[in-house]
DNA sequence: ACTTTTAATCGTAACATTGCGATGAAACAA
DNA sequence: TTGTTTCATCGCAATGTTACGATTAAAAGT
C-alpha cells in the first residue's frame, strides 16, 4: 500500500476543495497588517498610487514591494508603469468578486438554524 | 540616535493600527485550507461535533487538534467537554462580531468613488 | 485495577513568511 | 554620457506555520 509522503510545513491543499483553497489563499493576503494598510490606503486615495506607499507605512522599500507582488498576483491590486514610477491601484473588478465569494462563507451563518446545543 | 532593532521574520504589529492588526489576525484563522472546512462543517452539521472532525477532515489528530485551539484562542468556536470526547460549535455571537469588522474592510470599495485613473 | 477511548500536548522536521541591505534595471535629467 | 530617481529582485537572517509520531491525561467501560 503505497503511502503519500507528507512534506512538513506545507499546507496540504490537495485534500482540500478549490473553494476551500480559493478562500485560504485570499485570507492570507488579508493576514498581515502591511497588506491590510495598503489596501486600505488604496481605497482612501482611490487613484493610482505612485511611489508614497513607503512614507505612508512605515517598512522599508524592498518590503513594501515584496507586499505589493503579493496582492498583485493575487490581482487585487493593478500596477502601472509611470515613468519611473510604478502607480498602483485596486482592481475593482476582481475585489467584487474575491467578496462574493469570502462573503458566501461568512454568511453561512445565516442559513443555520439555532443550534440545538451549546 | 537609538534605533529600534527589527526582530526578522516578525510582523512589526507596533507600526499599525489596531483594527489593521485585528483585521490580520482574523483573515489568518482563514488563512488555511484546513481551518476553513472545519468552519464549513460545523455551520454544515449546525450542533455540537464530538470527535469526528479528524474523520471528515483528512489529516492527523494532532494537526486537527492545532487547529481547533488556534480558532478557539480567536474566540470562532466553543469547545464543551463531554466525558472522554469535547464537542465543538461555532461562537455565534463572536461570529456575528467578526463579520461587522471582516465587511467594513470588504466593503470600502462603495464609498470610494469612481476612480480618476486604472 | 486494567483497558479503551478521546483529545490535548510535546517534540521535532521541514517549508513559509517577514524584513531589509545590497544590487540591478529602466526611465529621465543634466 | 553620467548621474538620479524609482522600483524590482537577490540573498540572507530570523521567526512563524504546518504536520505528525509519541506521549500524556482524563473519563468511561469491563
Amino acid at each position: 500500500m503505497k503511502q503519500l509522503k507528507t512534506v512538513m510545513g506545507l499546507a496540504k491543499t490537495e485534500i482540500f476543495t478549490d473553494t476551500q483553497n480559493e478562500i485560504a489563499s485570499i485570507a492570507k493576503a488579508f493576514g498581515h497588517p502591511a497588506r491590510v494598510a495598503i489596501l486600505q490606503h488604496l481605497f482612501k486615495i482611490n487613484t493610482c498610487v505612485c511611489g508614497d506607499l513607503v512614507n505612508e507605512i512605515g517598512l522599508a522599500q524592498p518590503t513594501i514591494s515584496q507586499h505589493l507582488k503579493e496582492l498583485k498576483m493575487l490581482g487585487l491590486i493593478k500596477g502601472n508603469v509611470e515613468g519611473t514610477s510604478v502607480c498602483y491601484c485596486i482592481h475593482k473588478d476582481n475585489w467584487i468578486k474575491m467578496k462574493a465569494l469570502i462573503n458566501t462563507f461568512l454568511n453561512q451563518d445565516n442559513e443555520a438554524n439555532a443550534s440545538s446545543c451549546c
